[in-house]
DNA sequence: TTGCTCCTCACGTCACGTGAGGTGGC
DNA sequence: TTGCTCCTCACGTCACGTGAGGTGGC
């Protein structure tokens, strides 16, 4: 048994990172004692062996952990210190969602009081979720962008939910019971989008509520949920729909059909050729139905091969207009959906 | 101007939510005072038009935003408000987080204390951070399986990072400097592993700590990242590794030419026939160096292009045994590193 | 001898919760 | 008249932080 160096209290909390005042209340409360102290003048004398645990205490100070929690941890059963330590991470981690959901419903009360409402829509919530997981792949990928975002869109009688990255568009309509006093948009960040998704699941019907100030909320039964939006730019989609002339040539075809010979053709971009009411895809024969004028339309098949999977049912119909002109793509089994896909000069 | 139904403080406290030792303090601090007070009795009667209010104190109280801040967002700057809640969000966010690694930290400094030391690996912290990422594709999906993981594994002289999913097996070797002193084997849950490559990011070398109890921990410099351990089964590797029986074919071919041929076969099973020195892939010709014995072997195209994207380098050797075993895919660019991918029976 | 460190109370913090002891309205 | 609700102090909580007033060791 060496003897060890001997420490007031005050080189000791130097060495463990802890005020004398906190070293000094665990002496009191028996946490963490020095290893003897001076009986005549008080004074605490601590050894490096005492620094573990002291720097253990320290650790658990700074993140809040309870005198009583750390009792648990330091002398406790090491399969209850496991489980007291994992609970007080989960609490916080559950602690810091609450706080993010509550913060967004005050925000958005605290706005009603001093915005006007300028629409109150009635929506299903199965199908809104539905729509914002259906557009949610035409969203920007780079979280950096403007346009890693959904918007909600009212208009008459019907309500817009779109996403784009500029290559591509999907937009969902689904019809609603109100008419918007005024226009109204609200724009959500797509980690946000994907969180209301979440939180509609299981329920039946919401209403959304769009203020003047461009904020959403989402009233459920007597509870309201708070929707943070953002106020980075997002394109005037309803022009951009317009902006597509009418189509000179249709083409309705089977989902599969078309996919399969978009991965055989194995290029990243394809060329349909549309003629003698037959479609070819590089040069390959695919059944379809196929009216209007002939043509030949070069699109990049990765935006092409996602604009389909958003699209529901087995058949799609494909618009084309002019070879520079967005292709209209839905599906005749969805009517309130459609994608916009640029086509392409690139030959790669 | 009618006049509102007077509510006492019980009925208030039971409409909004709020305990009565909550409004009295409220009224105390001005926060939230009753429409009047009899100044004979002091009692205190509250209006429905205080509803609102009290319904914003009583969410804040709720994840314990301060008075203070309360002050703000009721009577402040709307923009202000905005700022602080948000602050206040962000605040408990990042305490989660902090919290976590910090409980990481304490299990591993009290394990440390409790159990042996059983290896002491120092390892360059960007070839660990690559390793985990390079073997990451191969574990399951699926969070519940055991199998979503990454397993550590010292043995003489080197430190396997491995993952599988029962289908492929990606296998990454390290050369440590140090023996390890038992066996030792850690085994991290897929975030956890995402999480410590995160951290690894611009450190220089850590030793990797692993004790008698199966637990990680890593030390950078003086301080020491706590890693989350899992008790799930995890497969023998060396086991699987050495049950391959020696290959009676090997093929070198360019990684991209065996993925496009793999790609323009467009079906999920493919037959690789190896014979006369030549590689075919469902009967097209790939340009490819084959030696030994031929044969032909069917498999999953999607799982032999993921091996194929998790090897780092130009070229890939393929070594194949018999038709039911699994396949050694390598790189000779990078030795360290190989996918053992199993083969199939079935054709679709 | 002079700073510096150490000591022990005592009180404050933050947002209430919990009695004690007393009164008002149906 | 009897509960029930309301009132005002006063004190406790939790983990220390902050002086005040005093002493010990180089």
């Amino acid at each position: 048994m060496t003897t060890q160096p001997l420490l007031t209290i005050g080189g000791f909390a130097r060495a463990v990172g802890l005020p004398t005042s906190a070293l000094r209340h665990y002496d009191e409360v028996g946490l963490l004692s020095p290893a003897e102290t001076d009986p005549a003048t008080g004074y605490r004398y601590y050894t490096p062996d005492l620094e573990h645990r002291a720097r253990l205490v320290a650790l658990m100070r700074d993140v809040g952990v309870s005198i009583e929690t750390m009792r648990i941890v330091l002398d406790g059963d090491p399969e209850e210190a496991l489980a007291v330590l994992r609970e007080v991470a989960a609490d916080r981690a559950e602690h810091a969602q609450r706080t993010r959901e509550v913060i967004d419903t005050v925000l958005a009360l605290a706005d009603r009081a001093r915005s006007l409402e300028v629409a109150r829509l009635r929506v299903g919530a199965r199908e809104m979720g539905a729509a914002l997981r259906q557009v949610r792949p035409a969203a920007d990928r780079d979280p950096a962008s403007a346009l890693a975002a959904v918007a909600l869109d009212a208009g008459a009688g019907t309500l817009d939910v779109v996403a784009t990255n500029r290559y591509w568009m999907a937009c969902r309509s689904m019809p609603v019971g109100t008419d918007p006093s005024g226009p109204a948009r609200a724009v959500l960040r797509l980690a946000e989008a994907d969180r209301l998704a979440d939180r509609l699941d299981g329920l039946d019907e919401v209403v959304l509520v769009v203020t003047s100030e461009g904020r959403l909320s989402v009233e459920v039964d007597d509870d309201l949920i708070g929707v943070e939006t953002s106020d980075r730019p997002f394109p005037a989609h309803r022009l951009v729909l317009e902006g597509v002339p009418d189509p000179t040539t249709r083409l309705l075809v089977e989902r599969d059909a078309i996919e399969r010979a978009l991965t055989e053709a194995a290029r990243s971009v394809v060329t349909l050729a549309l003629a003698d009411e037959r479609l070819h895809v590089e040069g390959r024969a695919v059944d379809a139905l196929v009216r209007g004028k002939p043509g030949t339309i070069a699109m990049r098949t990765a935006l092409l091969l996602r604009a389909l999977a958003a699209c529901v049912g087995g058949r799609v119909l494909l618009e084309v207009a002019g070879a520079a002109d967005a292709v209209r793509v839905s599906s005749p089994d969805q009517p309130g959906f459609v994608a916009l896909v640029m086509p392409t000069h690139d030959e790669q």
